[in-house]
Formats: structure tokens, sequence, C-alpha cells
DNA sequence: CGTCTAGTTGAATTCCGTCAAAGCGGGTGG
DNA sequence: CCACCCGCTTTGACGGAATTCAACTAGACG
């Protein structure tokens, strides 16, 4: 179903970093020059909002470089992160009146915006597509149940433990320096692994000074982590 | 799109009570037709158990009467329940391997089952049920993501509260002696509450006394609730 | 070199979980 | 019909984990 024709058209598309993993990954050129036609690149600087909860639901987007998250907030202000968003993950709320959460940029980010009545009417006539994003939807809903057992039932050692080997997952296979995924940046502050969490800042803090201690991990700087004893980290996560 | 045709097919899914509400809803005769060839019904008791975590997805199902759970659990046995599933609601995991979380029905349930294999095929060659299922997927994630922030950022009374205004929205609304949704039965026990609400047994217990004793709820029976302030109920909620 | 923000650490408090015991209610058998 | 039993629920006492409040530290940046 894929097409070989990627050096054939100079669309832009063709030459998408995230053509092959993200939900356009099995159109062909026609299709791939309407969705070209009717989307637009737009950067966004790390803290930069780009969606807010409860408003009307306008644009949806592919992502292309960085990361964004998802999030809202109780009645009295606390914050909680729903997800986070990869390269070639799709970002909003299609087929909805409301966007039901905030999206922001968490590093510099690249992404491929399109109105979402634009989208709508594309997918509704391109049952691949559609497809594609059922998929995308169905592992979304399995790894976000995945995350309330975490906010539900674990400790905050363990929240901790299951958030870097998650993170170290995610971040860690990048070309990176270190060997392999034992080494990487956060792209979140302690505030947001909190909110990530359901902690505060000062019980990530400390979670995380004890792993340090205890020798599962290293703090070389704030936002680096390096995994010294996965096998352990692995334990506590359970 | 919805063909006026109820009387003249004598069959099964026709005379279906959630034939307008589930994912069928807007298939013609012929699809009905062959939906109703690959399915069948079965009845379960309650308690009765139809999926496993981590087996192989071999079924999916439309829920037709009762009520079911959706759960998982840490590695040292804490339950967690991941979603509550209603009437005209869509159950299993399509397009993919394993289930995720195991299903249990918590009263007696009338469920209407296809062979995943069956229903994919049929899936994918009928976009307009794509379709609805995807609407379905993409509402349920937003329902799951509302309930992260109550598993992360609300205390037992909020959790509380925010339980029994959801209950009372799902439960109450069927032909009730009560005026409206302010009485309706529990379809879940205490544990089961805690393993919604991510609390323990004794917790919900204490929390159910001091709203009945603070007169926001009355308790007449185990599974009974009636709500007496449904505003300060509410408030409390956020 | 000073300021500012993010992060760490400590002490006190609070909320929830744990353990234990008692209460209630529905079903069964005498 | 009543007594008994069993499982579910409630209540109490206690302890511990996480939050809150507060002070301090380390980097980043001008």
């Amino acid at each position: 179903m894929d097409s070989p024709l990627l050096q054939r058209s100079s669309s832009f598309c063709q030459a998408c970093a995230i053509r092959n993993r993200a939900i356009c990954a099995d159109l062909d050129d026609g299709e791939i020059a309407i969705l070209n036609s009717i989307g637009r690149r737009r950067m966004l600087a790390a803290g930069e909002q780009i969606m807010w909860e409860g408003e009307e639901a306008i644009l949806v987007a592919n992502v292309i470089e960085g990361i964004l998250k998802l999030s809202t907030q109780t009645a009295d202000g606390k914050e909680q992160i729903l997800g986070l968003v990869y390269p070639a993950d799709f970002l909003g709320r299609p087929f909805g009146q409301t966007t039901p959460y905030g999206v922001e940029a968490l590093t510099d980010a690249h992404v491929c915006v399109f109105q979402r009545a634009d989208f709508d009417r594309f997918a509704r006539e391109h049952p691949r597509l559609e497809h594609k994003l059922l998929e995308r939807t169905l592992s979304e809903l399995d790894r976000t149940r995945r995350w309330m057992l975490l906010l539900g039932r674990m400790n905050a050692e363990q929240k901790l433990a299951s958030f870097l080997l998650e993170m170290s997952e995610r971040v860690g296979q990048k070309g990176c320096t270190a060997p392999g995924r034992e080494q990487f940046e956060l792209p979140l502050s302690r505030q947001q692994i909190a909110d990530v969490l359901g902690l505060t800042i000062e019980t990530v803090s400390r979670q995380l000074s004890k792993l340090r201690k205890d020798g599962l991990i290293d703090l070389p700087a704030r936002r680096e982590i390096v995994i010294v004893a996965r096998d352990r980290l692995e334990e506590l996560a359970g």
C-alpha cells in the first residue's frame, strides 16, 4: 500500500521526517497532495500553548518534532498532565466540539496543523486515514488506562521508577552519546513531573534524591538522568 | 442514512434494544444482516468474567444490557478499575493482539459477541462502522482522561462526590420510582467503588458516612444512594 | 558579582491506609 | 419463625506516607 515515490514528488509531505510513522503513512500520492494543501507547518517555542482547555476545537495536528503535554486542572487550580505527545503522534480532538485539555509545547516543537473542519472532511472521505487514526486512538486509550493504574494504585517511589523507565524508552532512543537509553535529558521540569504523576514537586525531588542515594540512578544535571541499575528500577516499578 | 425498515426485517439486530445507540446504528439492512450472522448473544451473570487481562484478544462485543467493569492490577495485587461499560457501549480491543484489561459483569448482563477476527474484517470493509467506532473511542479517551484528574489530584471527599454525581447520571436515568436521578441503586460494592477511585474500602465507607452525616446524601440501603443536596455535592466535586 | 528561578532539604501536619473489632442483613437450616 | 452464620460494611485507633510550609542551595544570566 505504501508508495515508492519518495523522490518523485517534491511536495512538503514527501520530505516529512515522520512521513512513514504518522497517520499519513499509507496514503497515496493524490491523497498526500490534498492533505498537503490543507495543512500548514508551525513552529512552537518551548512553553508556548497551542490549544486551550474548553475552547472550541478548531485545530488538529501531527507532531513532527518536539514533545508536548496535554493537561487539565481542578477547580482549585491543581494541574494534572494527561499525556505526553511525541513526534509522529496525532494531536487534537477530531469530530468534537471542544478541546478537552490544554496543549503546550515542552520543548521547541514543529507541528503540521490542520483546520479541524478540513481534516474531519478529509478523514471521512478517506477510510484508510480514519483507520490509522482509529488504531492510534485505541493504542492511546490503552496507554492512558495503564497510566490510571499508576495514578490510582502506586506510591511515590513506584511512580517515579515507572516514569523514569517510560522516559528512557521514549526519549533515550535518539542517537545519543550514551550507550543505549541509559542516559537522557528530561523534557520536563520537576513541577511538570509532579503534574504527570499526581504528586507534589517536593515529593518528586525527595524520591529522585532517594533513588540516587540508593544507587539506582544518577543526576549529573538538573534535567539529566542516568539509569544505573535498570533491573532494580524495573523491580520497583513492578 | 438511517433506514426506516424496522418492521420489514425480522432479524435479531432489528429488534435489538440498543440498535439505535450502538455502533451498529447507521448501518443499512444488508450490513446489519452480515453483522447479525457473525455475532451471537450471550448472557452473563453478575460477577462472571468474559475477558482476562493479557490473554489473546479473541472477542469484542456490544453491551445490550447490564454494567461491566474493565480492570487491571499492580504487581502486588491491588486492583484498579479502568472504566465502566454501559448498554450500547462497545467492549474489547479491536485491531490488537492482547486484551489490556480484565472484563467482568457487575450486574447480570446481556452482550452481543463477535470473534475479533470477524469483527475486524467487517469493520475494515465498512468505513461507516469504523467511523462510529472512532467517535466512540475518542469520547472514551476523553472520559478516561477526565478520570485521570480525579485519580491524580482529588482527595477522598472530592472523589466520592464526583463518583456519586457520575453514577446518578449513568444509572439514575431509567424509569425510576424516584423523581429524576436523585435516587439510584449502585451496581458496585464498596470494594469496587474503592477500586474505581484508587482508595481503600474503609476510606470509601468513612467518606460516605461523612456525606450522610453532613446531609448531602442518604443511604437507605447498602447499595442505595439518595442525593439530598446535589448543589453541595457538585460544589465539592469542583 | 548579584539576582532570580528551579530545585533540594527539613520539620510539622494531615490525610489516608492498615489493623482490629463490632454491626448489619440476607440466606439457610433447624 | 427464629437462630445462626457468613460476607459485606462500618467504625475506631494508630501509624506512615505524602503534603504543606519554610528555609536554604545551586545554577543560569545579566
